[in-house]
RNA sequence: GUCCCCGUAGCUCAGCCGGAUAGAGCAACAGUUUCCUAAACUGUGGGUCGCAGGUUCGAGUCCUGCCGGGGACGCCA
């Protein structure tokens, strides 16, 4: 019973049998579209099925009629079996023929006792049985430091696979290293300069298209320790390969501390220079070329904005339009050398003979345009067996005290996303970037998200678990440390939980493991900071009531057995709290 | 021109494989406030869910068209 959601439909489900094999409804009923969920309006019930809606149709009844028969149904099985503490089920029939079920306040008790059984790992689901799921995230160009966009992408690919994890999917973690193309050219020839900079000579202003960021300095520094005037009067052809090695092994070592600094980790940093020396790329096309989805072709110049040195030219084009793209899509360039996507084709080919059929891709707003020809490669090179997902990221909008921070490489106003954590902490900004969907625009604001105030959803958040903390650390002024464990907290007293905001926040705390498999098969992170922000408005709004009514507060002298059912409730808060945050990746403070 | 994303309260946004009277925070208004942790609390008002059709028992949610905003669109990644 640790998803109740789960467990009352399947009950829903045995009522309706029973009525089949009672010869009351007939056979061969398609029950699959049965639901049951909690109603809006709290005055339905604690679940509602729509049951008697869906076979209406098929049983020639009409709903309401139809639900007049489940409801005594489904309380004769209760009482039969006593799934629910027996007579703790109650159905009732309403208008357009919803069946809403009220269950005893004693089946609510249970799924506390669960939660403190559980402990964090309440909420684990078998929902993924263990398939084996590749997300791809972050995927920066080992040019330079990152960005927050790039922390953006970062923090919903580590959420979205640990919440997979937790879903029950085998998660496997990676990074695409894009250190093959021209970009990392260009990388070498800034490093050049620095290099030469930092043997002092004068290198003057970087020039237009090199990288003129000052995090080059450094490099160009540790070179010249390392490799002393070797390259100094040598012609690029002898330096551009050695340089270009240094450069990326010196970024990427960037990038991975602003990754430990951000508590992201992958398993795999796959590159795509390996990809072309092993020729993966050439074999990828060349199982296509034998499919003949590879032509040479001359494409349309794009409508509305159409370059000015544009000039017809023959291409080598895969054939993205039999796939569902709508033009096919070029994979050489002029020079001859593969195109970016040619070989982000055999690198998604890749993963699929690894063993992942489930692809997931985390990429920014800039790329959006690329989600469909990647799907038609995939269809095409993994003949339909596997499957992307591409999750959008859009933009950060960087503000401070509500004033827009203006960012421009060339300006040298760039804000990385180092600064950002160093500023603000990884914590906060983890949850700032779950606070939105990420195929939305997201406001940061520096003064905002450090703010102590309930405007603040990740003070909110934390504060319900520290506040909960509290409670218990004063409640061993009355009792032993023994008796506060969760494990002893199971045997409170429970049935003396009867206030409805009591039942409420319970109620809130029995939903987690249904929200976890939702945001799981939507592959939407974001909910859970949602949900954290019900959970901890819940409890705070409890804890405020008594101020007013002092018999609602958590800890009474007079009555400890209650105190005790009360401390299992604050218990079971700061466990669905800590199990929420653990997926986000920010730790649960007890102090604040 | 084509494709993708978005359009929900004054503002910022949720809305869970369609479900019952569409929610939260902020702002506004009205009150309360020395209380287990203080960084407030309670309540009220406020929405033709961009527009128009369609699908069905039922549409903010699905389909089509239009309007508006953002983004992408050969040899960047």
């Amino acid at each position: 019973m640790i998803n109740i959601v789960q467990d009352v439909r399947a009950f829903v489900v045995a009522a309706i049998d029973d009525l089949i094999s009672q010869g009351v409804l007939p056979q061969g009923l398609d029950l699959a579209r049965i639901a049951v969920e909690p109603p809006r309006d709290p005055a339905h019930g604690d679940l509602a099925t729509n049951a008697a809606m869906v076979l209406a149709g098929a049983v020639k009844q009409n709903p309401m009629a139809l639900a007049e028969q489940i409801a005594p149904a489904m309380m004769a099985r209760e009482i039969e079996t006593g799934d629910y503490c027996g007579h703790g089920l109650v159905v009732t029939p309403a208008r357009p023929g919803f069946l809403n079920i009220r269950l005893a306040p004693e089946v609510w008790h249970a799924q506390l006792r669960a939660v403190l059984r559980a402990g964090t790992s309440f909420g684990d689901s078998r929902l993924g049985a263990g398939e084996r799921v590749n997300v791809e995230y972050v995927s920066a160009n080992p040019t330079g430091p990152m960005h927050v966009g790039h922390g953006r992408g970062a923090v919903v690919g580590d959420a979205l696979s640990s919440l997979l994890a937790k879903a029950g999917f085998a998660v496997h973690r990676e990074y695409y290293i894009n250190d093959a193309g021209a970009q990392v050219d260009i990388l070498a020839r800034s490093l050049y300069l620095r290099y030469c900079e930092a043997l002092g000579e004068d290198i003057g202003a970087i020039p237009e298209g090199l990288y003129p960021g000052e995090y080059l300095v450094e490099t160009g520094r540790a070179l010249a320790a390392r490799d002393g005037g070797k390259w100094l009067d040598r012609p690029e052809s002898e330096w551009l390969g050695p340089l270009r090695d240094f450069a990326i092994e010196e970024m990427m070592a960037l990038i991975r501390d602003d990754l430990t600094a951000l508590g992201v980790h992958h398993d795999l940093f796959a590159s795509e220079r390996r990809l072309v020396n092993e020729g993966a790329i050439d074999e990828c096309l060349a199982a296509l070329d034998r499919r003949g989805l590879i032509y040479t072709g001359v494409l349309e110049p794009p409508k509305g904005k159409t370059p000015e040195d544009w000039e017809p030219r023959p291409q080598t084009l895969f054939r993205a339009t039999q796939f569902g793209d709508d033009v096919d899509r070029p994979l050489k360039k002029s020079d001859g050398s593969w195109t970016y996507f040619a070989a982000d084709i055999a690198y998604h080919r890749d993963k699929f003979r690894r063993g992942f059929a489930n692809l997931i891709d985390i990429w920014g707003a800039d790329h959006g345009g690329y989600v469909k020809r990647m799907q038609a490669a995939i269809r095409a090179v993994t003949d339909g067996k596997a499957a992307l997902d591409v999750k959008i990221c859009q933009l950060i909008n960087l503000f401070d005290k509500g004033a827009p921070v203006r960012m421009s490489k060339r300006a040298g106003t760039f804000v990385t996303l180092r600064e950002v954590i160093d500023e603000v902490g990884k914590d906060v900004f983890r949850f700032i970037m779950l606070t939105r969907r990420n195929d939305q625009p997201l406001d940061f604001d520096f003064a905002k998200v450090t703010e102590q105030s309930k405007d603040n959803p990740v003070f909110y958040v934390q504060y319900a678990h520290a506040r909960a903390a509290s409670v218990m650390r004063h409640a061993t002024e009355a009792f032993a440390p023994a008796e506060l464990s969760d494990t002893a907290l199971i045997d409170a007293p429970l049935d003396r939980l009867t206030d409805p905001a009591e039942l409420a926040l319970i109620r809130q705390l029995a939903q987690w493991p249904r929200l976890v498999e939702g945001a799981a098969e939507a592959h939407e992170p974001h909910r859970i900071a949602f949900y954290l922000q019900d959970v901890a408005a819940q409890f705070h709004m409890l804890w405020n009531k008594g101020r007013d009514e002092a018999t609602l507060r958590f800890i009474l002298a007079s009555d400890p057995e209650l105190t005790r059912a009360r401390l299992a409730l604050v218990r079971g808060v700061a466990i669905v709290v800590a199990s929420g945050l653990a997926v986000i990746g920010v730790e649960p403070v007890e102090e604040m």
